[in-house]
DNA sequence: TCGACGTATTGACATACTTCGATGTCTTCG
DNA sequence: CGAAGACATCGAAGTATGTCAATACGTCGA
């Protein structure tokens, strides 16, 4: 169920579209206000993690939505869940959010026309 | 209405509401298939820019579709549209990619507990 | 065992999104 | 001027998403 921690081609020439659904699917994920918060704020504490009854409150919305909002950034590979007894606890996980950004590299893009060629 | 196209702070403690929310927006942009498809198409000719004309067959969608989607990167600072005679040529904006892998990076981030500290 | 607490799931509702066909606008060419 | 072509906008249909209240599930302490 765990999403390929990788890298697909991104800004390259052929996206295929298998990867397109698979990039797509990772930036919806990070596509909402709220998921962003919850991940700044875990990303903020001690160990990059946050046990879900300390995340609640800072986010201003209902412990349900902020479950199913943990689930969606879960589902996408960018939060660890990890269950320590009652409690459950959250962890960024880096990898996945650097796989991301590798996807994004502009590097091999050509310039915005600079000198006028032949 | 171009937003700006600078990095507004991401991984890091207290991300504002309107930050998240203006970070969101930016990442909707990308969460499409079809949008991720015309920026790998776009970015991979000549100049990182091309004619509606020739992006239209590629993605597979209909015309209008296509324009519908070229909108929402234009309004989300992705491309830059530039008109010449009949034709719209759509180009790349590094910069505002390149500031979305800023807000992506992960370096400020604590590991994931690696020895166990004092 | 029972009750209290932390978390997840369900069901419902409103909103937003993707997509298309039809149509409008603007530019170019005959 | 009139027709053809390139894009954009509009209106509609189907689907997905965010949110909550209610409820179910699991764990711990008494």
């Amino acid at each position: 169920m765990d999403p390929i921690p990788c890298c697909p081609p991104v800004l390259k020439g052929g996206l295929k579209k298998s990867d397109a659904a698979e990039l797509a699917g990772a930036f919806k994920a990070l596509a909402d206000p709220a998921r962003l918060q919850l991940l700044s704020f875990i990303a903020s504490q001690p160990d990059a993690e946050a046990c879900v009854c300390h995340v609640v409150a800072p986010v201003g919305l209902s412990q349900p939505t902020v479950s199913h909002h943990l689930k969606v950034l879960h589902a996408a590979g960018l939060l660890e869940r990890d269950k320590r007894g009652a409690w459950v606890y959250y962890r960024i996980r880096r990898e996945r959010l650097e796989a991301l950004r590798a996807a994004l590299s502009t590097a091999g893009v050509a310039a915005p026309r600079k000198a006028k060629r032949a």
